[in-house]
DNA sequence: AAAAAAAGATACCGATCGGTATCTTCAGTA
DNA sequence: TACTGAAGATACCGATCGGTATCTTTTTTT
């Protein structure tokens, strides 16, 4: 039944997840797998072909970690303005309690790969279309609900949000507090309330 | 006079800048350097004690250019509503023409270094906090002048402001179109005049 | 023009990188 | 319980990493 063999996959993709979302890929090595692991190399290597499919195999575990955690918080609120807001608020403690450690996967591995590494360009892409259209989903309800204008720019809401979350993600894990996406949090409400409500 | 070593200093500040900001500190290597600049890493270490102190130089060049084309832009416009959105502008092509070669300095070197590093780390933080009082002054004397509302959030205002400038850069930058930093002025030139113009 | 100082090239250092071949150990099956 | 294939450890590979000691060349000063 093999079982053994997924259980340790799932071990490394979990560990090298948390250590290249802190570090980022380049400055992750194999050695800091295997100490994290307790695998020596020869073990891991059975499991991954190479360390670009290791990295993919973390993004995508890191992502969907941070996916459910969201539409969880989504799903939790009534309106779609609030929706909007659950997605700021997953991160509103992003210093000490980010939803996976290392704060935003989309936003790390995009800064990190945008000049370079197609594959994991690529997968930084996707994570940002997922990202979008899940956010249009909601903005769009809001509109048929009759929550938002009828005129409201999708595209350009759905950006804007998505821009102040992770801009202040950025600003609050350098400075190490989490006043800037907190700030953002209200800055957004406000935003919101005065210009997409109907 | 001691003419020739200034330059090729320079030089080699210059070339590294470039790459750093494109590559980030830990993909780049001293060879990239050798190659970029034509100059062997003998006569690399002759300028520099290491690594560090080379992209710690290169990160003082690119942001350096980067504030004089920011202000430069700043400057030009009249109102505080509008100096606020000439920071946007600068990345209103960031795609193919960014003030400089990567993109944003201060949202590269945030992100690579907000879990490790603690001497770039430290620059950035200086650099995000020269970036939030030149926007601060601006707020003030916009309420100062009477253009914006008295009761306004300065410190929310500024963390807004360049959040959706930082994340406009970032999807921007990873789907190579300008559209989302483009939408992120409209956006937020449409918030500045709804809540915080008196 | 000669001497002194600065700049740069060559060649090397140990350490670590990602990756692999091979051997041993363990788990499941017959 | 013997067998078999999967899982993991050991030991190694060439390449490259950041960094340095030393020699040559170029520039500057006298």
């Amino acid at each position: 039944m093999m079982q053994k063999g997924e259980n340790t996959r799932r071990h490394i993709i979990a560990r090298s997840a948390e250590l290249f979302n802190q570090k980022g890929y380049a400055s992750s090595s194999l050695s800091e797998i295997t100490e994290l692991t307790g695998i020596k190399k020869g073990g891991i290597y059975r499991h991954f072909a190479s360390k670009d499919e290791i990295a993919l195999e973390a993004y995508n575990y890191a992502g969907s970690i941070v996916r459910s955690v969201i539409h969880d918080a989504v799903d939790r609120q009534e309106t779609a303005a609030d929706k909007l807001l659950a997605y700021l608020r997953v991160y509103e403690d992003v210093v000490e309690a980010p939803p996976f450690t290392g704060g935003c996967p989309l936003l790390n591995l995009a800064t990190e790969c945008d000049d370079g590494h197609p594959v994991l360009r690529q997968r930084a892409q996707q994570g940002l279309e997922g990202t979008l259209d899940h956010m249009k989903a909601i903005i769009a309800e809001g509109i048929q609900s009759g929550e938002f204008k009828s005129d409201l720019d999708i595209e350009a809401l759905a950006t804007f949000v998505l821009s102040s979350m992770e801009g202040g993600v950025m600003l609050s894990k350098l400075e190490g507090n989490n006043r800037h996406i907190q700030m953002n949090i209200e800055s957004l409400s406000i935003y919101l309330k005065a210009v997409c409500l109907r």
